[in-house]
DNA sequence: GAGAAATCTATAAAAAAATATCGATTTTGA
DNA sequence: TCAAAATCGATATTTTTTTATAGATTTCTC
């Protein structure tokens, strides 16, 4: 009873939250690879240029990949199709965004999202006089129109990225339009009906791993951490 | 044999990762409260409000604070101060930035960060067009000017926002300037030498999480997830 | 002031994730 | 062809994290 094949959701039941954070890590590694010419890569080498443990490796890629061969590893463009696949890039899903401040326009800018099978079909936002065509070329509309582009286009994915005090106010009207995965970037919790999910970005959550990092250093106590390879928490 | 007061040092042998990324989560709802006049709250109350469950509040919140009381809960004032001094927000840190297109400049004027005990005190780019002061107020400077800076100010935290090909050199940077607290937000991998920390934000994890709830959600398949809070996943 | 309710702490159990072990398979090269 | 080396997969163990249970403490109400 193998996994190796399907969708995301095929085999939700066989992969770990922290193995589907880490697929996209193995990605961007074996993509790198593959422009200088690799052919076949080992989960130890993986691993290796990782930092991460070789079983670890290969039991994350055993979720999504019909395994490597002894003696030689897997195939990369296989693995790389696998891990695209699993991942759901290979069917792009529409998004729309809130918030046109500096951190919304930074997002709608950058580029790599439509590798990552998201698209942002557009913005929206409060100020009249933010609204208009982004320099990334992405319409911002007055939030007055979201409920309807949404309806239209089937709209399952909402981006926030305004400031925390109107964020519950924003969440409230996606979900109202229709949107049933929040990716929240206001620094504060969001509540919403069963079965939304909302994924925040917990900066601060980072930002307190790398103080408690400092304080180790700095403190100099018993460096209780594996000296042997550079530290990497998720 | 307590932890109630400290430094994020102090208490690092008993606080799991998974707690401290948990403790801004609950600053934030805790400050919200105290806004509105609350006094005291229960572990309860903020397991309910965050959707997480009681008994996971408490544990987390005894590795920080030195207890609440029985059918009162915890003094907000007293546990937001312990919050805030485990996670060092008392004793501000600097930082620099090295990036400053749309991404670093959205941080660079990001005030929150003050907040979370991080003083960014410069910015750097190799684009000499980019440098002067930023509208947040804070310099933007060469290159150049970068190591003697870092070395002169003793700064230990550099934050990486530059596209993804030249991260990996930026990074050299840094830790040639003594800095030893990374956080990443190129869409790549980042090697440094032992016990330089380096905290990369993974978008990809958090849309493929994304992407795995719409899935389930939109082929019906089995919901598997308790139904009765909304999914909140970290 | 006694009993009930709420909430806490401490300890124990369960679940999830990471790591180790071991045997099997494939290639390489004598 | 056959032994050695590399690597894999499956199963087992350990560690970490979450959740449950039991008993203690404080406040409230009558």
């Amino acid at each position: 009873m193998k996994a190796g094949k399907g969708t995301v959701s095929d085999m939700e039941h066989h992969m770990s939250i922290q193995t589907l954070k880490r697929l996209p890590i193995y990605l961007t590694l074996l993509k790198e690879k593959q422009q200088s010419g690799t052919v076949n890569i080992s989960a130890g080498a993986i691993a290796q240029e990782l930092g991460l443990v070789e079983i670890q490796v290969r039991k994350d890629l055993a979720c999504v990949s019909n395994g490597g061969k002894p003696r030689v590893g897997y195939v990369l463009d296989a693995l790389v199709r696998d891990i695209e696949h699993a991942l759901g890039y290979d069917n792009a899903r529409d998004a729309v965004l809130v918030g046109a401040g500096k951190l919304g326009k930074a997002l709608l800018s950058y580029g790599g999202f439509r590798e990552y099978g998201l698209n942002i079909v557009a913005a929206f936002d409060i100020d009249e006089r933010r609204c208009g065509t982004d320099e990334s070329g992405k319409r911002i509309l007055p939030m007055e129109d979201m409920k309807e582009l949404c309806e239209r286009m089937s709209i399952k994915i909402g981006i926030i990225t305004v400031p925390a005090v109107c964020a519950q106010q924003v969440c409230d009207k996606l979900v109202d339009a229709g949107v049933i995965a929040l990716w929240n970037f206001a620094p504060t919790h969001l509540k919403a009906p069963d079965n939304i999910m909302i994924k925040s970005e917990n900066m601060a959550g980072s930002l307190a791993q790398l103080s408690r990092h400092l304080d180790e250093k700095l403190h100099a106590q018993e460096p209780h951490v594996p000296a042997d390879k550079t530290i990497q928490y998720n």
